[in-house]
DNA sequence: GTCGCATTATC
DNA sequence: ATAATGCGA
């Protein structure tokens, strides 16, 4: 690596200035290290086109672009945030700065290798160097290879390897490659331009405040250590606890791994060193199996990028998905929470409402789309993409094939979520349920799950009526069951032999 | 080639 | 009990 003068350190989806990959390779090679942010132009209008002047990620990630530059400035540095085409924008920031070589985070999504190939062509036509760094997964695209060499397409085995990948030492494994990337004493100083325009509002991005005070999301490096301490006396509950969408599982970091305001590695070493000391239970090696899916998801991303626009196994692009007016109409129904499936409901309302969604919903209201009312897995992979406040889209698109059962590790087509015995699984009380449809409050733990089971009678005199405050079924079970066997029986390579002939 | 096996189930 | 198929060693 030669020694550089100036450099600029360019963020993306790593807002943070500690554990930072990028930021400490800056500091090791260079005199002077800048910092920028820029808002896409592209991705914003693209927002904005969808009528989206309020959006949480937006307001998320000014708020953390404010915490990180506050925390750069006490260190002499500041972040530049520009709204612009990144294409164009870093290019002319280094030429203006007189910047040697940039420096930054690989990004695994198809779209983001793009414009970073075309920033990096032009900065080595004008004489500056580019530099990027693994900082956002633990092992990451070619790392984990099967015996011959290709990429792995089952997670079992994919974890499997993920784990030996750590050379085992006393005390369990030795997880010197989770250290932190050290940002505070390193030879190079962080600098300000002399001239810094202020970070634009989120008013002059385009966009209004939402309510994520409101629903208490903090944004930021110290959103997350907020977050992460008070999940870590909870993390030997995680197994147990984890799919009940009543109760406080899961860490909620989702949000804050998606913009990088928290290291994967913090995260990591955490899981890996509560296994290694006994004292996870079994909740921390279900926690740590959930972020290798994440890493699994990013590596088949990089590899297969097709599964953007298409199955990630080819044959189930052959199922003809419902179509056409009514199919819109049912599309609606599942976006607006009004199957009348009352745990499907809730969830879609907990996402129209905070913009998260808890995982075990995630996928019970995914299958329901697809394998109830039989619309394209894309449709609703969308519908996440423009909702979920962490929405990633290696994992979504990976959890969406997973539920369609066309992706790779996917759950078999034959399996399908039966909504009502989800529901008195891992809602039983129905405490979820009547969270987000106060209506059904009445209704007992028995009859919550399927309100339809009551006569109209009951039902009216617990207080739900049918296209009043509360819909019909929109589907039944069993009959769609069987139009989702036949639908898919496309996907099959072999016939089923009628045992009667 | 062969064999064990596959996140999150359902009836 | 089920009821597939191909991955990975």
């Amino acid at each position: 690596m030669p020694h550089y003068d100036k450099s600029l350190v360019w963020f993306r989806r790593d807002l943070r200035c500690d554990d930072h990959a990028a930021l400490h390779q800056a500091l090791e090679a260079s005199r002077l290290v800048f910092c920028v942010f820029i808002f896409d132009s592209h991705i914003l209008d693209r927002l904005l086109a969808c009528g989206a002047r309020a959006d949480r990620r937006v307001e998320f990630i000014h708020s953390s672009l404010l915490s990180l530059d506050a925390a750069l400035k006490k260190h002499g540095g500041a972040l530049i945030v520009r709204h612009a085409n990144p294409v164009a924008a870093i290019p002319e920031l280094a030429r203006e700065l007189c910047i040697d070589a940039v420096f930054v985070n690989h990004d695994y999504e198809p779209d983001a290798i793009a414009r970073d190939a075309s920033v990096a062509q032009q900065l080595k036509s004008g004489g500056c160097a580019w530099h990027s760094y693994k900082d956002q997964v633990i092992w990451e695209k070619d790392e984990i290879l099967t015996l011959s060499g290709k990429p792995y397409s089952i997670y079992t085995p994919y974890k499997n390897a993920w784990l030996n990948k750590f050379q085992p030492a006393a005390e369990y494994w030795d997880l010197s490659s989770l250290n932190p990337w050290d940002i505070q004493s390193m030879p190079g100083v962080l600098a300000a331009p002399g001239r810094i325009s202020p970070i634009p509002s989120l008013k002059e991005l385009g966009f209004e405040t939402t309510d994520l005070s409101g629903l208490n999301m903090s944004p930021g490096m110290q959103g997350a250590q907020t977050l992460l301490d008070d999940f870590l006396p909870r993390m030997k509950n995680y197994r147990d606890r984890r799919d009940f969408p009543a109760i406080k599982g899961p860490s909620y970091l989702s949000v804050h791994l998606r913009f990088g305001t928290i290291s994967i590695r913090e995260l990591t070493r955490r899981a890996m060193q509560a296994i290694a000391s006994g004292e996870g239970g079994e909740g921390a090696m279900s926690w740590l199996s959930e972020l290798i899916w994440r890493d699994f998801y990013f590596m088949i991303l990089y590899h297969y990028p097709h599964v953007t626009q298409h199955a990630f196994r080819p044959e189930y692009d052959r199922i003809r998905w419902e179509s056409g007016p009514e199919a819109d109409n049912t599309f609606l129904a599942w976006c607006e929470g009004r199957t009348g499936y009352p745990l499907i409901d809730a969830a879609m309302l907990q996402l129209n409402q905070t913009g998260y969604m808890h995982n075990r919903l995630r996928m019970v209201t995914a299958s329901f789309l697809i394998k109830h009312l039989g619309i394209d897995w894309r449709r609703g992979e969308r519908y996440f993409a423009l909702k979920l406040n962490d929405f990633d889209l290696a994992a979504n698109n990976g959890g969406w094939q997973w539920a369609a059962s066309s992706g790779c590790d996917a759950q078999p087509y034959f399996r399908i979520f039966n909504p009502v015995r989800q529901s008195e699984k891992f809602d039983a009380e129905g405490k979820f349920i009547r969270r987000y449809l106060p209506q059904l409050a009445q209704l007992d733990a028995r009859h919550i799950h399927a309100p339809w089971l009551l006569s109209e009678a009951e039902r009216v005199k617990a207080g739900v009526i049918y296209n009043k405050n509360y819909p019909a079924p929109i589907v039944m079970h069993d009959q769609a069951r069987r139009k989702t066997l036949a639908r898919y029986a496309v996907v099959r390579k072999t016939t089923v032999h009628d045992p009667s002939v």
